[in-house]
DNA sequence: GTCTATAGACGGATAGAC
DNA sequence: GTCTATCCGTCTATAGAC
């Protein structure tokens, strides 16, 4: 047993389960999410394809694993964003500028994460609870903007999901829509505040 | 050759790949974009796979012409919108829900527009050049309202896409994002006229 | 213009030895 | 836990007969 409690095995089985994910993500990059080979993990990680069953049920349950972990980092990401009621234009900005760095940073956990670019997959209802539980955290954010529509949330789902892919199809590695951000806070805000 | 000065033989050759292109979007829609099989393709419209190689030089050549086919008829779906520049607001709303509707209609006609769903293909400059055409005529209609900054059609391009595919990937068959079409046009026109 | 045959890959998943 | 061997497919594309 280590310090933790955490039988040596079972830490080795974690840390290969890690290994495999990490390297789907980088191969996803590269291919598309759609274009994940396990033959091509199983190789990159260190060995043959049927040894991942060891480790993942399917490839679905991969799928599934990159879903959540995309989530909760997004969840992290969110946390480290500067957020003051007292500016909630400047909030909000920079809460869409983390958005599209989030984004940008990978394309293949873009797809994943909000689009259905994988046929005949959609999250297990363990790895959904993941993304409704990140969800809640950022409604609760919003709330403290006092932004509490449903409706107006939804809008600005989609105004950022937007911004996102336009920015990957139309101009990849640059920042015509990126620089939006601010103008579209504005746009937004102003909007909340309608009534 | 027929009234209209075309030989025969021509009209029946074009006739052919408008027949692969329609089979190809019907399967295209089940399987998603990324999941296009020429064998499949092939057969249903009656023929062994490598007979398509008489009408598309590739499947490439396919996604291309599926490409150009999408644009056009998205121009021609304008072309049907209500548009009075006397009343911008309900002008852009029904341009968003006319935008809204040829997306639902065909999610595979989306990725294949708007995404980069299709690993390792990208449209060919003709291709291309369609898009480009479409995207000028909508600029042109937004002159009409009096929206000539780019980046304001850049957001509204943003905006729609994104209302569009929340839509597609959270509530397929819903209304949820697709009934934030007037606040949203409201909420972006009153945006193009903060200066 | 269509076919058969085939090249030359690739895919996810399982059985069973070790 | 990992392997080899294999199942049973899938794919785009080409060669050459008819």
């Amino acid at each position: 047993m280590a310090l933790d409690g955490t039988p040596v095995r079972d830490r080795r089985h974690l840390q290969t389960r890690t290994d495999i994910v990490r390297v789907a993500w980088a191969l996803a990059e590269r291919d598309g999410i759609a274009g994940l080979s396990l033959r091509e993990v199983a190789r990159e990680v260190g060995m043959r394809a049927p040894s991942l069953y060891t480790y993942f049920a399917s490839k679905a349950a991969i799928y599934d694993a990159m879903f959540a972990e995309g989530y909760h980092a997004l969840e992290a990401h969110f946390d480290l964003v500067a957020f003051e009621p007292a500016d909630p234009v400047a909030s909000l900005t920079a809460s869409i500028e983390a958005f599209l760095d989030f984004c940008t940073a990978s394309v293949a956990r873009f797809q994943l994460l909000f689009t259905r670019a994988v046929p005949g997959w959609q999250p297990s209802p363990d790895a959904y609870a993941v993304s409704v539980a990140t969800y809640a955290a950022m409604t609760a954010r919003l709330a403290r903007l006092g932004i509490t529509e449903p409706d107006d949330v939804d809008l600005l789902t989609a105004l950022t999901v937007g911004l996102a892919s336009q920015q990957l199809a139309n101009d990849p590695g640059g920042d015509r829509w990126r620089r939006l951000s601010r103008p579209t806070a504005e746009m937004y805000f102003a909007h909340t505040r309608r009534r």
